[in-house]
RNA sequence: CGGGACGUGGCGCAGUUUGGUAGCGCGCCUGCUUUGGGAGCAGGAUGUCGCAGGUUCGAAUCCUGUCGUCCCGACCA
């Protein structure tokens, strides 16, 4: 099947622009796509994908195709609404919780709308591939996706159905799954470069198997809903709250000896650091919290620092910090706490940082009073060392030591060696060389097509709209009649014919209006060239090509442009 | 789910405090003029004021309930 270049004309577009800034849309690509007439909500985390959108959609999707087939991965189609028993074999039909869609029929027999496939495909594949002769295998899929999120937001950022590239390898062994997920994370890292994203492969999982079993990769964008850091040497990057690195800490004031110090009302680390002339790094920070357990803990972290949830999770359960009840149930006073003198029962629970510090300024455990010089094993005892902290800019690289930079990110796709979680849940096995059952080694990769829509608008736009790469532009030029009949006007019409002819994707304003509105138009949808053809140029022979990303314009013969645009995009298609 | 805000022509908003004939800008339709950065003049159409109850002679406005949307937080492509 030959596919046919047409051009197209935008006084037949369905792209409703709007002129004002939507009141639902804060997020400059929820703005911009609603604006430059892209989407459209239909409810909370609902959005149609009107034409624009659509092809720039389908572009990302061919990208992401050619990478995944080129790493040897095989597309396929599953179904959307999956069985309730599958779920329930995995266990996650209670585990996934009210994001799971469910839907019922008939007969009362339960369903999913999948928000991943991991079970479906494990179910689909259990009862053909029975030899370690048939592995490994690597499919994928493109499709809509469902979560009932509990807060819908940005847009496309974060739907309640989106489009996701999802695949699922199955390896014999651990050496076959680490070479798939090491191809998958090159081929995200080729789809991330030729769509025109800056983004930062990012450890993902602090690791308790060890090395690199997941990474997500991260757009760097201000609204990005993850913080990371990273390392701009070496090349390090972790989510903030995965990384864990060695916080550098300064000794207390003092001589060394244990001092009791009058802090009258002073129960923030800010006041105590100013009062003591220190930097806050220099004091310790106690946090008092209930572990899931119902212990009492005491945990302390270096003062500049913050207390991670994620590790305080690992560590303590489902925790919260103490009210202001609990605090003077347990004997501890809020602004004063310390590891001296700590009343009996409570675990002491301290940063690994500080295992080296022998001068901490920190609480008394009385009111308005600190100490300073406060020695761990002379003057307490810490039940636990363990990571604590929250690892923020300027923190050493855990890799080469370097401060680390901060940045915010958009996640836009994850590879992740679930290695033998769901295989072993349902059953799912293969007979290895000595004949011997064993549950596959499987990994999952993720693309999140529609997200990545909106991070690339995220990343490309000014105040004027969209600025698309030409990789993922909708249309890669537009040709500008600026006149609404007459000679410029079939000027315009021919030469996007010839665009067309040669190849390129291109559409034709041939609208009735006033040049204004077709340059701010044409502005907000981001073509990454337009042809602006007027009757003054036509005179002389020469059009004007506009390039949208540095806004420079220039005068080039009619005779000469398809061939000049044509290098233009060529050089620039990924 | 907790906290905050908001639902008024297609879009953006005023009007609500203090109840009394529903308004503005943009867009839309018609005509004339205009035509290289969101035109001008003239005329015109479009609303059960989210929905349901209630109070009142009278409700966009007050009360109760309900649905929806957005923002902040806990989860995730």
């Amino acid at each position: 099947m030959k596919s046919t270049n047409r051009a197209m004309k935008m006084s037949a577009l369905y792209a409703p622009t709007l002129k004002e800034d939507p009141a639902e849309a804060e997020l400059a690509s929820h703005r911009l796509l609603l604006r430059a007439g892209m989407i459209r909500k239909q409810a909370a985390g609902l959005y149609s994908y009107l034409p624009l959108a659509w092809r720039s959609l389908k572009k990302i999707e061919a990208i992401v195709r050619d990478e995944m087939d080129a790493a040897g991965a095989q597309e396929l189609l599953m179904p959307i609404l999956t069985d309730a028993e599958l779920w329930r074999e995995s266990g996650r039909w209670s585990a996934y919780g009210p994001e799971l869609m469910r839907v019922t029929d008939r007969h009362d027999r339960e369903f999913a709308l999948g928000p991943t496939h991991e079970e479906t495909v494990t179910d689909l594949i259990t009862n053909e591939l029975r030899s370690y002769k048939q592995l490994p295998v690597n499919l994928y899929q493109i499709q809509d996706k469902f979560r009932d999120e509990m807060r819908p937001r940005f847009g496309l950022m974060r739907g309640r159905e989106f489009i996701m590239k999802d695949g699922y390898s199955f390896s014999a062994t651990q050496e076959s799954l680490q070479e798939i997920y090491d191809d998958m994370k090159q081929a995200y890292a080729n789809i991330c470069e030729r769509c025109g994203l800056h983004a930062l492969p990012v450890v993902a999982d602090s690791g308790q198997i060890g090395g690199d079993t997941s990474v997500e990769f991260m757009a760097l964008a201000d609204a990005g809903e993850a913080a990371l850091v990273y390392c701009d040497e070496c090349g390090f990057a972790a989510d903030e709250e995965a990384a864990a690195t060695q916080v550098p800490v300064t000794e207390g004031p003092g001589d060394g000896t244990l001092t009791k110090v009058h802090t009258p009302g002073l129960g923030t680390i800010e006041a105590v650091a100013a009062f003591f002339g220190f930097p806050e790094n220099g004091t310790r920070k106690s946090l008092a919290l209930i572990a899931e357990d119902g212990t009492p803990v005491v945990a302390i972290v270096p003062g500049d620092h913050e207390l991670n949830d994620v590790k305080a999770e690992h560590l303590f359960g489902a925790y919260h910090l103490m009210t202001d009840e609990e605090l003077e149930a347990n004997g501890l006073h809020k602004g004063f706490i310390g590891p001296v003198n700590l009343p009996e029962g409570i675990r002491l629970v301290v940063d690994e940082s500080l295992r080296d510090s022998k001068k901490w300024a920190c609480g008394a455990n009385e009111v308005d009073y600190h100490y300073t010089g406060a020695c761990p094993d002379r003057d307490f005892t810490v039940d636990e060392w363990a990571d604590l902290v929250t690892v923020k800019a300027g923190d050493p690289c855990p890799h080469c030591g370097r401060p680390l930079e901060g940045a915010r990110g958009i996640e836009v796709s994850q590879v992740f060696q679930l290695g033998t979680k769901y295989s072993e849940a349902m059953g799912a096995t293969f007979a290895d060389e000595n004949g011997e059952e064993k549950p596959f080694l499987m990994g999952c990769y993720g693309v999140g097509i529609s997200r990545t829509l909106a991070a690339i608008v995220e990343q490309h736009n000014d105040e004027n709209g969209i600025i698309w790469p030409v990789s993922v532009a909708p249309y890669e030029v537009s040709v500008i009649a600026l006149d609404k009949k007459g000679e410029a006007f079939e000027a315009a019409e021919q030469l996007t014919a010839d665009l067309a002819a040669a190849g390129i994707e291109v559409i034709f304003d041939d609208r009735a209006e006033r040049p204004g509105v077709k340059f701010a138009d044409n502005d907000l949808m981001g073509f990454p060239f337009q042809i602006i053809v007027g009757k003054r140029g036509i005179k002389n022979g020469t059009v004007e090509l506009k390039v949208r990303a540095t806004g420079e314009r220039e005068d080039v013969a009619l005779d000469g442009i398809v061939s000049k645009v044509s290098e233009l995009v060529t050089a620039e298609r990924r």
